[in-house]
DNA sequence: CTTGTTACCGATACCGGTATCGATAACACA
DNA sequence: TGTGTTATCGATACCGGTATCGGTAACAAG
């Protein structure tokens, strides 16, 4: 199948004839630079592949004639540098695997540009992984990126099933789980209680003067989160002897369409309603869609969940718990990068943060 | 820094009495499951490593017993596999780098998801990175790329400077430039024009009778397709005798809340626009919420670039074209896996996609 | 019984780096 | 002059796999 590879062994002489001589294949450019390996560095620059080596990573034990020699030699090859072999043999890698369920809401995007921000600047790169909300793909993207040795994974949730997560630990490294709190972490966990968020929220709207609540959401056992926001919701509902008058769930993800098309059903099931609760902004935003075609910005409250942006810029005011999603990625991150110096994770390590919520008062 | 390694060497004797022996730190659990090799796992199954990983690999010359025994050794131990020393070993990795500019904005992260669903059942792993509007951390974000040895890289764009490109040819991999067609490729091209997507819009929106047009936008500097567009559809309303009778440039990222401010100043300063060209959707969502709250919606059209689902739910209409942000990221894949299997990348081909303009009529 | 074939498996040499130890030369010091 | 010391560098053995070639046993054919 794959073709004779290692037929060219360069000896030693050819190597020193310098490793410009015979490059010009189609992609090589007649600077000779190509993808070339430390040997032929050293090779050029005249010294062994042990001090080119040395050299390039700054050892203390290079003469400065040397360094300068191997830096030019370098410089001339282009020489890249094979963190493959780099990884496999030093036995570290600068990889931090991070697997979220999905790419099509802004919520996991913005972790990963808090990821990738938090990571500026150590040299660490992030892979990543989508489960899609399937605990079935999420352990086999596990798998996969724990192939590649990472020094520290990043995954989404506390819910993991009991192989993945015994798969987690047996790569001996730090484990992150962000942004839910509610539950045993592995390990790190850094997030936000959204049980707690949805009984703030609640707490809020209640003490606002709202009274008559219907909940709206997407696929609630998927977006295990969501519905633990839900379940809040309602545990300070029942406390205060109330209750969904009305609800509707769809079967999509959840999106601004979606929340629109409900809320119209929603409303016109029960048209005294005065607040609903949204799995997400991105609902809710799709309710205050609804609610302007309907005519009802002035007796209904949208409230959402995350502080979107667009949220902010809405005509009209809806109502939502602000969480820290950069901040979450940017932290992760941080945790991630201490696996570079420290063995020894302090297991159990939590960071929480407190959702703020805006646009009731 | 680092302590010692590799003080512990296993025997062979050692490792015939079963690697389940010794385990027992913090974080092993008594399964014995841990980071093996396989070495280990050919101890335990009494064959050679080298049969082992003609066994893992399904070759055909290992006897089914034989198989059985290493298929068991290997669930017992939990053998992971190593991707460093495969693909150091077999000279090719099953990586894709990609680069895009940006999370904030959802188009990016919709690129990768279909880049993601594009590399679905190929074993292949995407690795991003961000370059922030950014070309030298780009050239950076890129050359760490490179020292992993990707199979493939996707970049976004077509207008990498010189050096950058110098450095993705010497990798003599297949370079996938995606979302713009405009300019010269290197390799393989996925994406649209996006100048003849503002001149589309333009004729559109003149046809549709629009007259007196505004443009908004944010750092054109950063964001070249936007400029392209625009430069576009200037060019047709040259054609047609118009020109923007206003515009506004933001200095931050482009975001609805950035387009709803921007279009309450230009509507301020130019009150009797009937059309204003946005740089994109969120620009020209944020431009909706103004002409909301400005009782502007009868008599003036927004119109923006990407189709996204939010500006569909819209409760006003707003003129955009549909990117198939999916399809380019799935296509990208499709181009990227095919390097796993040809050497040989068919040099210059180019995959156009011609966007739907929507919401005029 | 000798000789091919075939099926199966192991030994060995890599892949491109790093860790470790040892060697050499220059220089200081007694 | 003999002996440490220090600075600088090379030789060698890995890391954990795969590619390649060769070897052995079993069985068929002559």
């Amino acid at each position: 199948m794959y073709v004779k590879r290692r037929q060219f062994h360069f000896s030693r002489n050819r190597l020193m004839t310098g490793a410009r001589a015979d490059v010009g294949t189609e992609w090589g450019d007649r600077l000779g630079i190509r993808k070339s390996t430390l040997e032929e560095v050293a090779a050029a620059a005249g010294v062994s592949k042990m001090t080119v080596s040395r050299a390039l990573r700054g050892a203390p034990d290079v003469s400065p004639e040397t360094r300068q020699r191997v830096l030019k030699a370098t410089e001339q090859l282009g020489y890249v540098g094979n963190q493959l072999a780099l990884s496999l043999s030093s036995q570290r890698t600068n990889l931090v695997a991070v697997v979220v369920p999905s790419m099509s809401n802004i919520v996991f995007p913005e972790v990963l540009a808090g990821i990738s921000t938090g990571l500026e600047g150590s040299g660490m790169q992030a892979v990543f992984g989508l489960s899609d909300y399937d605990t079935r793909k999420e352990r086999d993207v596990i798998r996969d990126m724990l192939s590649w040795r990472p020094s520290a994974i990043i995954v989404t949730g506390l819910d993991q099933p009991e192989d993945t997560v015994k798969m987690l630990k047996s790569a001996e490294i730090p484990i992150i789980q962000i942004m839910d709190l509610d539950g045993t972490p592995i390990d790190f966990n850094v997030g936000l209680s959204h049980g707690k968020a949805g009984e703030e929220m609640a707490r809020a709207l209640i003490a606002a003067g709202r009274k008559r609540f219907g909940y709206i959401g997407s696929v609630l056992e998927r977006d295990l989160r969501a519905a633990k926001r839900k379940a809040g919701f309602e545990r300070v509902l029942l406390e205060h002897r109330l209750t969904f008058i009305g609800q509707r769930l769809g079967d999509t993800l959840s999106s601004v369409g979606l929340g629109k098309y409900l809320t119209h059903e929603l409303l016109r099931a029960e048209p005294n309603l005065d607040c609903i609760y949204y799995s997400n902004d991105d609902m809710a935003v799709g309710g205050a869609f609804a609610g302007m075609e309907a005519s009802r910005t002035d007796d209904i409250l949208m409230a959402g969940f995350n502080g979107l942006e667009l949220a902010a810029a809405l005509p009209v005011r809806i109502a939502t718990s602000k969480s820290p999603r950069r901040m979450i990625g940017e932290v992760a991150a941080r945790l991630a990068r201490g696996s570079m110096v420290t063995d020894a994770p302090s297991n159990g390590k939590i960071t929480a943060f407190v959702p703020e919520i805006i646009g009731i008062a």
